[in-house]
DNA sequence: GCAATAGTGTCTTTCAGACACTATATC
DNA sequence: GATATAGTGTCTGAAAGACACTATTGC
């Protein structure tokens, strides 16, 4: 049964698949051998979603063909439908974020997959495109939309990392408060003070001490902490 | 060309059209005369997205068409992909709100289209479902998804009012504090204490007085105010 | 003891709620 | 003058930044 007898466009999934990396925010890029179509060397990985398929099925799918990758929080972003971000035809994208611990992803190669570091040239929550340096610092090139998908990816880590559990979601299941604060200012673009962050998180009740110590280091070690 | 070989779902854009009546959070919906199969009988007015269509042209032609409205604010909500979600077929729902003024929607008649009270019974940002009441406060059938899709509206007001110029567009151009307090009321549903409401507002410098007053009141006129 | 980081106590500023007050319109 | 609403001044308590302090580890 056709509900629509117009022809239709078609329907896709983009993934911002996110990680920290030395304290830096850093996306999944996959590499685009078609860069003369689409418009730049590198883009978010993501699939056509099939009829009967559900939007959580295609990001399933992505995650674990792209980055062999299972049980990771995502969640959807937003929707974008231009009839010219793609010059092979009208695709709607579905884009979604996706947010892994640090080292969980398989090491990317530089050439099918490479880890960007995002940066945005804008303060706080007010918005507008990003930029994704590779390993050598250089900014890449982008297909698509993608530079403002991206734009789109931080703004709302900004405003979501303060009243909900995101921030956990780029950690290991055990991590210093001290981790935590980085999570934050990587993703806020600034520096936060460790009193007023440790109060702050400790007050919210979403935090349990587990009363062992991280091992390793050269001085003081941390208490590590899990989600309550 | 066809960039994707397989049979695709539909893409449909359904909109919460709000607006405040008698000081309460309201939504335009659609009557479905095939209730007995899309599961209600009322709905959020929608349409299809065609090939080569922009998401905000399908979005202008439901708002001509259903509610008679041009240059009204609106904005992307999210998207709702479940493959059963619509019994007639795989139809995946970009979905926007729409905000008016009061006054400015054509009277509902009733039968078509109806203007239904929009109540939640959780409190603050946590999220549910909503419910719709008719003009006889009882509470409509709704089809699809739509009681969640509503909630999320209700979610994404609560969670924008008060670091964006959301309230505005539920606004005429000129209005007083006092309306302006009944829109943040609506939305978050519960009161908000007039001296700390004042401050908030005039300390942003959005605001600009006008130096007109309201008229026809019974007592004390209130100032006019517009967006700066 | 030294270096370096973990973790805390306290002051100050900012901001929202509570509450009481003054101001000004119609009747 | 009565009444109802517009608009303000002030107190209080919560929360965050700044800053200085103590605590604990490896060397």
């Amino acid at each position: 049964m056709s509900l629509s007898p117009h022809p239709r466009p078609t329907v896709a999934v983009d993934l911002a698949i996110l990680t920290l990396a030395d304290g830096h925010l850093c996306v999944l890029l996959a590499n685009r051998p078609d860069a003369a179509v689409v418009g730049g060397d590198w883009a978010l990985p993501g699939g056509f979603v099939h009829q009967g398929q559900p939007l959580t099925a295609a990001v399933e799918r992505v995650l674990n063909d792209k980055a062999r990758l299972r049980d990771v929080h995502f969640e959807q972003l937003a929707t974008f439908g231009d009839p010219g971000r793609d010059p092979r035809g009208h695709v709607i994208s579905v884009t979604y974020l996706a947010l892994c611990p640090p080292g969980s992803l398989p090491q990317p190669d530089g050439r099918d997959t490479c880890l960007a570091r995002l940066v945005v040239d804008w303060p706080g929550e007010k918005g507008g495109p990003a930029r994704a340096l590779g390993p050598d610092r250089q900014p890449l090139h982008l297909a698509f939309d993608h530079r403002a998908i991206l734009g789109e990816v931080v703004r709302r880590l900004r405003g979501k990392i303060n009243y909900s559990d995101l921030a956990f979601a780029l950690l290991p299941p055990r991590f210093t408060l001290r981790a935590l604060q980085e999570v934050h200012e990587a993703v806020l673009g600034r520096r936060l003070t460790k009193p007023a962050f440790r109060r702050r998180m400790l007050d919210t009740g979403r935090l349990r001490a587990t009363g062992d110590y991280e091992t390793g280091g050269a001085f003081r070690p941390a208490e590590l902490y899990k989600t309550a």
